[in-house]
DNA sequence: CTGAAAGCGCTAACAT
DNA sequence: ATGTTAGCGCTTTCAG
């Protein structure tokens, strides 16, 4: 055993191991880096100078020369919102038996952090990007990306004009059936609860860049399921019944409020998430409002908590950790050299009827 | 507008951008990496030739001269765990604000991938490392990093023998107030659902390093308070009323059947996290008890769901962001020189009574 | 099979 | 203020 002494500059390299092995440098990194030829002999006495010297491969070193960081980014919008963190794990998961490193940004919903993270991922030479976009009108930095031939998979969300593979759900049909579900029960006064905008903006926004976006497809897409549904049962949807409040449950919490004051109360509520349905549970127990007896709530999302609350919820259940390993699958083939033209994946959901929702008042439940 | 060529291979170097403005490689340098001295003609001449061509630095080049990443690695147990989540969320927040990317790798609670992950981090030559260390006996590679000089603030869980910075809770006093809340109500039969050992393994394992380790120390920690709230009253903590199921709440579901088949039932349940909380409840659901009127439950953890169950449940709060924000500071201040020895810091936890423990039956709730 | 030399893209001395 | 040169740690020709 020899003294360790702390190094502040410089680490052990292979020119140190080259050294106590009395080889080349060249023979060393052929020896460590298992490529070109190397007599056994010599490979175990590297190895043995490596291990004394608790020798630790620079890979940017590496990475320099051979054009590959074995390490992907992933921007997504919020990694404490149980939906991502789930995403998140299958993205993991997949790449790690892949032997990928994971960057992780948040983008908190904002299109100029985003934005950022795409660019600081370039800046450390990713492999390739996984990206939950935040919104549907800020994509230039998108289609910069991907012109550089960075490989680019797109997750829960879809953006016209982007060329880049999409794993997803079929929010449209999805929002479809828990509506339809609520209109066979014999709802009509349906409100939705989103975190963000539900309709396409039309107007282009100049200088919103730094505020969240509110302008998720998903949402939007769940909506247009929304109305799918009501136009089909000959009902006007009215856009008096959408409340946004911000991708977080606080501010559902707040939503829930001004739409149980609303002159005519829906009968039931749309969650667009399951953070959006955290939200709406708070604002219903805050003014001791019973579900469904009250109130019918359905939402999307089912990632453990909404089948113990009482009663369980009706949810349109997302497979979660498949879209992210899904679409990490889908880089490592790009990665692979998959030059086939990107599409849209769309993973299939499961409606899951449970005890929130009922046939409105008046027919006693 | 130009034409943009897919290159292949080598992107926008600062030869290129040093070309297209008509200066030498050194001043692009220096006018793009605001460092020396350039003239103002000159600089705003460089960043519109780099913007032309869509110059991105490589981080990689530049961190092989400066010695420094710009970027922390983060080992945790599993990302999909709420808990871990949000710690993430306050570690992503932090070390953004400071320019700071982060890798982040799962354990999955074993020694070997946590291992993995500290020498690929080693590799990628991060600034420092951020780890949950998902086993007391498993330090040799903590070791190993620290004496590399690599600062590596430790979260959540503390291992003795470890010179680095951790931030955690007061684990053993917080289950103490919360089995001394279940006590107060007249409860002596209490269970421990937990997902690892709940005593300090005696005995080395030798190669089960690739298997959940189940043995965290804040599971440790936590069983110590219990039984130190109990023999506060006179009370023989019972190993059989421990029920240990892994850290997914299926074997916490599974575990509570066990609990509720035992020969003689507790009266109340203290779950050891979020997690096992929700398998317990699940369990609970299965058989119909009901909280409290059948058994009580109390838990660790409250960062939601926790608070719109019927009837919600009693927890002690732990400040899950915050730990991981503090943590990380703590790693800003390492990076930034501070020498000061090792500290354990201790954040404040917070008892919420609500409504999921009651007196024990008898005395009807 | 092994060694010497070149060079990835950048910054840091050292000149001018 | 700008240019020239060297070199970070590694892999990759190219020789031998």
């Amino acid at each position: 055993m020899e003294v360790d002494m702390v190094r502040t500059k410089g680490s052990v390299t292979i020119a140190d191991v080259a050294r106590e092995a009395a080889v080349s440098p060249a023979t060393a990194g052929r020896a460590l880096g298992n490529y070109g030829a190397v007599s056994d002999a010599v490979r175990t006495r590297v190895a043995a100078a490596a291990d004394r010297l608790n020798y630790r491969p620079n890979a940017m070193a590496r990475s320099m020369i051979t054009g590959r960081t074995q390490s992907i980014g992933v921007v997504i919008a919020d990694i404490e919102d149980q939906f991502f963190a789930s995403l998140t794990r299958g993205i993991s998961d997949i790449a790690a038996a892949a032997g990928l490193e994971v960057l992780v940004a948040n983008s908190d919903e904002r299109p100029a952090l985003e934005a950022r993270a795409v660019r600081v991922f370039q800046e450390k030479r990713v492999d390739g990007i996984l990206l939950t976009p935040c919104s549907v009108r800020h994509s230039t930095h998108l289609r910069d990306l991907t012109r550089t031939g960075t490989p680019l998979v797109l997750i829960d969300r879809h953006i016209d004009g982007v060329d880049a593979d999409t794993v997803k759900i079929d929010n449209r049909g999805a929002a479809r059936q828990l509506v339809d579900h609520l209109l066979d029960l014999g709802h009509t006064r349906i409100a939705m609860v989103a975190g963000g905008e539900v309709v396409v903006p039309t107007v282009e926004s100049r200088d919103d860049d730094e505020r969240p976006a509110r302008a998720a497809s998903t949402e939007i897409d769940r909506y247009a399921g929304m109305v799918d549904a009501l136009r089909d049962r000959g009902i006007e949807a009215d856009p008096a019944l959408v409340f946004i409040g911000g991708f977080h449950s606080d501010g559902a919490r707040v939503q829930t409020e001004r739409l149980l004051a609303s002159r005519k109360r829906p009968t039931a509520i749309f969650a667009s998430g399951n953070l959006i349905a955290l939200g709406v549970l708070q604002g219903l127990n805050d003014h001791r409002i019973a579900v469904p007896h009250d109130i019918s709530l359905v939402s999307f999302d089912d990632m453990g908590w909404q089948s113990v609350v009482q009663p369980p919820l009706t949810v349109v259940a997302q497979p979660v950790y498949e879209i992210g390993a899904t679409a990490t699958r889908r880089l490592l083939a790009r990665l692979a050299g998959d030059e086939s033209p990107p599409a849209v994946h769309e993973l299939p959901t499961r409606l899951v009827v449970r005890g929130s929702a009922a046939a409105p008042r008046k027919r006693k439940a």
